[in-house]
DNA sequence: TAAATATTTAGACATTCGTTTAAATATTTA
DNA sequence: TAAATATTTAAACGAATGTCTAAATATTTA
């Protein structure tokens, strides 16, 4: 739960995260959309992976980095506690 | 969106934040919720407030906390974008 | 108006965070 | 096996963060 909230915490990461609705990816091709070294994104990388917020999976040489949901639910999960406060009245009738 | 992301990192925010979905509280009650001096409470309601997330409105010699529907928008609105991503196909029949 | 109450602002300090360069590890290719 | 490629780990460092105590501001009450 920390861990998670921390890795959404950076710009970065964040756009780690939307790049990777696009599809998986390795590490060097994650790197190339930030002008950042590599080993910064592979940190940051690290922290999503800690978060459960992303996969990764070894294939040969390169590592292939892919969302994943637990992390997401997580949040998601959290954000749900406040809907019912900010949710209007629901129209008791199919509209 | 920034200010926002990290007004939700903290846990003593992330927990004010709970607290008030019971309702709008002052800012000594809320101090009461956690072992921890006031000032501090007031910095983190003023980051919540910073990120949109609370309102703060003076009644008086008091000073009344309630949640801001902005910055969980704002989140959710961030959220949104992967819902996409992971949602499983939906029926084209109303089952 | 003086004292009491509620809350914030200011300054200080230790901890955490994001970044970099240099070195290490693992895999593939010549 | 040696060289090249992909990625991480390690060490260092300035900037940002969370906390505290002391002081300031604003409002109410005696």
């Amino acid at each position: 739960m920390e861990i998670t909230f921390k890795a959404i915490n950076d710009p970065t990461r964040r756009e780690i995260l939307v790049f990777l609705i696009g599809g998986a990816q390795n590490a060097g091709e994650i790197a190339k959309q930030f002008s950042m070294s590599k080993p910064s994104i592979s940190h940051h990388l690290d922290l999503l992976k800690q978060g459960d917020l992303i996969i990764a999976e070894k294939k040969g040489q390169y590592i292939i980095y892919s969302l994943n949901r637990t992390g997401f639910e997580l949040v998601h999960g959290w954000f749900q506690g406040f809907a019912q406060y900010f949710e209007f009245p629901k129209p008791k009738i199919r509209l």
